[in-house]
RNA sequence: CGCGGGGUGGAGCAGUUCGGUAGCUCGCCGGGCUCAUAACCCGGAGGUCGUAGGUUCAAAUCCUGCCUCCGCAA
């Protein structure tokens, strides 16, 4: 019995290579349409799409499950649905045209952080455990009762992308352990318990480092925002994205937000601590090691307040 | 025509406003000092200043076209 694929960006893109590695039968797969992408605005097919076709899977391109879709998918016999990360919200009309329904896997232990970017708000909030949840979608906003849920440790020093990367193949894991329990009817639904938390999309400005914060809670927010929508500062009013940052048990005392090198390392003192600058890039600028870029500054070597 | 920044020895930058024989911090090579060193000292190699053309006695610098990298916005 194949199922409808549902997702767009990367990470989805990952959990539905290895649900195909994993022999899951895929019988379409649905993505957000292709949108221009970059300074050149190129129309771009999601990385979800660019998988599917690859592996010969029949693609559907909307941004809104409407009955037109709801039609296309009927006629391809599916009548369970999987989501990660699709980027569509679901109305009760498309929720219910499948008989098996809709499940979705979502990159937290339900009902914490619920939302568009749970990954990256358990690493801004510093926890240390967070995981992966299998739940039947229903009208809510990852409201719906759970199939299956997976703890993931959060090592210190891993950023957004990595824990995503970590948490997409547990969820392929997840998803094909259960499917076979959805398909058959014998699947236990648990309601979601326990004080929900909303974690909301993150834009550019959360990425803005603070060096006036310690370097625990700064080093946090650089790994939650990394990679996208990436972390930086800016030095003389100009601003420099911080690509690769390391956690530094040094503390020279600065001011904080000043830049000095250690021991050929690039640091940057923060309120208390210090954080280690590996690689940066300047606007207008390619990315550049931190210590060709510390070397080229010419007089100011002291991060803007923010 | 969305806004904007950059392309100068291997790296990062200055010099361009007010044209006049290329500089800084590093790296590299050789030598020295030192118990030793990523430290210090001395010496050296390495550049058609993105590219094509124009102006000029003279262009990295002024004018025009083109290539190319990137930030923001979408």
């Amino acid at each position: 019995m194949p199922i409808l694929f549902a997702g767009s960006p990367d990470n989805a893109a990952l959990v539905l290579s290895e649900l195909i590695r994993k022999g899951v039968e895929i019988g379409a797969v649905l993505t957000r349409n292709d949108s221009p992408q970059g300074r050149k605005r190129v129309l771009t097919e999601t990385p979800v799409a660019a998988v599917a076709v690859a592996n010969g899977i029949p693609v559907i391109k909307s941004n809104v499950v409407d009955q037109p879709v709801i039609e296309q998918i009927k006629a391809l016999g599916i009548e369970l649905a999987v989501v990660v990360a699709y980027g569509v919200l679901l109305k009760a009309s498309a929720i219910e045209a499948l008989d098996k329904g809709w499940f979705n896997l979502h990159f937290s232990i339900l009902p914490k952080f619920r939302g568009a970017a749970p990954v990256q708000r358990a690493l801004m909030a510093g926890v240390s455990e967070s995981g992966v949840t299998l739940f039947k979608i229903d009208e809510g906003l990852d409201t719906g009762p759970i199939v299956s849920t997976l703890p993931v440790d959060i090592s210190h020093d891993e950023t957004a992308d990595d824990l995503l990367t970590r948490m997409s193949l547990l969820g392929a894991t997840v998803i094909a352990e259960s499917l076979p329990m959805i398909r058959s009817g014998i699947a236990k639904l648990t309601a979601q318990a326990g004080e929900p938390s909303f974690a909301a999309k993150l834009v550019r400005a959360d990425g803005q480092l603070s060096f006036r914060e310690t370097n625990v809670m700064t080093y946090a927010r650089y790994r939650a925002v990394t990679s996208e929508p990436g972390a930086w500062a800016t030095i003389d009013g100009v601003a420099v994205k911080l690509l690769v940052i390391r956690f530094s048990s040094e503390d020279l005392g600065l001011e904080p937000g000043e830049v000095a090198t250690r021991d050929s390392k690039v640091v940057v003192q923060c309120a208390t601590g210090m954080l280690e600058l590996v690689q940066v890039q300047p606007a207008g600028k390619s990315a550049m090691a931190a210590g060709d870029w510390f070397r080229g500054l010419r007089s100011l070597r002291k991060f803007d307040r923010s």
